[in-house]
DNA sequence: CATCCCAAGTGACCACGATCACACCAGATT
DNA sequence: AATCTGGTGTGATCGTGGTCACTTGGGATG
């Protein structure tokens, strides 16, 4: 399926390229279609692509050596991934895996790279991008600290809300959100922890369900309450 | 304390710069010394230096809302840290402490873009340098999904062995080791846990402590193995 | 429509590791 | 010497959250 420039710069990392450069990568770019549980980027293997979500949500997993899943973060539309051979050749550190149907945009690594170095300041802006990758990572990292588990989940169904919606303060949804496993792993605990937890959070009116595609988020406030553990179990 | 090119050059990610950049970086470098304890990098400001350490042994701290300290990274002599301000003008996502009596070499941030501007190719090599934390960011991560405590520890002190003693399989030694508390924060456990770990390694000769500021690794193949999970409690 | 499959829900049980409360020791500090 | 401090060592206790075993329900798929 041809990809026209006008759907590269739909992504907010390409949108500041020179229209000729989205062009060059246009050209050179395909689209996937992944079925739920396909394996969009393969860990071990040196990557070939940047691959550019345009629908679905993503999630980058590793797993230990006795098999135990460990999530690392969602990818979300707009955003991509397998950035990181664009800097060293090594391999591809994680899985990163369809949550959902996804349709993906993979750009080859090596046009990319040309359009980086005729393009100085693109480098730039792979390298900020790098950047928040780890302040994510370390993020995520610190609710694994936390002693309480429904303050841990919070914090993760916190970062799930779109950006807009957590500022506003009003009632928000959760678009194909992940499933109570997926959502386990990121936060190193069982499935059942984290069902339990729904439980209790639906028992309050402060989330909902809303068919299986879909959460609702009914009280902000009082999830960012839960989050910064200033009420109780 | 006057900072000489040839001093800097002992840092790797320095030494491939042409002589007239690290006479620059030179010019405007200083050293400084910290006690233990003493806080290298604060989180949440804007951070004007790029640190590198000369000698002791620094660790990347987090703090969760209900004041844990969570342990993110460490930094090694010829590592640096607080390079993510050269990329995106956030602030410091976290604390970096130093665990002994440390000496640092302060180069300013804009000294560094400068030269980066000037010299093409160290973009990427920071940039390079970034994918890399990523790599030990997630490789970290994964340590947490380990359901066995000892396994755990034995991933980190695998970690902190030096990597030609690891690849030749010879007894090793690791200076300036952590605590047993500062290891915990690494790992989600409790110091006493950490602490009951090292009795049973101790008790198998695996590891021997000689004097406060070395640990002795006699048996890498045992240590190896207890890290990958083929051998139990 | 029947079947299958996977996600979600739920209770019972129990083990692991956190917590608490100590003792001990070596180096600093006075 | 006497005192302090911070790191380590150790037992007792207890609670949380993992595990297991099962049910329920809703979509797919034939």
């Amino acid at each position: 399926m041809a990809i026209t420039p006008e759907l590269l710069a739909r992504f907010p990392i390409l949108r500041p390229l020179p229209p000729k450069a989205q062009e060059e990568l246009a050209a050179h770019a395909s689209s996937e279609k992944y079925a739920r549980r396909g394996i969009v980027l393969h860990a071990g293997k040196r990557e070939e692509n940047l691959c550019f979500l345009f629908e679905g949500r993503l999630q980058g997993v590793d797993f230990t050596i006795d098999g135990r899943e460990v999530g690392l973060y969602f990818v979300e539309p707009g955003d991509f991934c397998g950035e990181l051979g664009l800097f060293d050749k090594g391999p591809q550190p994680e899985f990163v895996i369809a949550l959902t149907r996804a349709v993906v945009v993979k750009v080859p690594m090596d046009t990319m790279s040309k359009v980086m170095l005729d393009t100085p300041g693109i480098v730039n802006m792979f390298g900020t991008r790098l950047a928040s990758r780890v302040r994510q990572l370390t993020m995520q990292r610190s609710f694994l600290g936390l002693p309480n588990i429904l303050q841990r989940v919070c914090c993760q169904l916190w970062l799930l809300i779109p950006n807009r919606d957590r500022q506003a303060m009003q009632p928000a949804q959760i678009n194909n959100p992940p499933t109570h496993m997926e959502i386990a792993i990121m936060l190193n605990l069982s499935r059942e922890s984290v069902t339990r937890v729904f439980q209790s959070l639906q028992n309050r009116n402060i989330v909902r369900r809303d068919g299986p595609n879909r959460l609702i988020i009914n009280d902000l406030e009082a999830l960012k309450k839960l989050a910064e553990g200033e009420e109780q179990s």
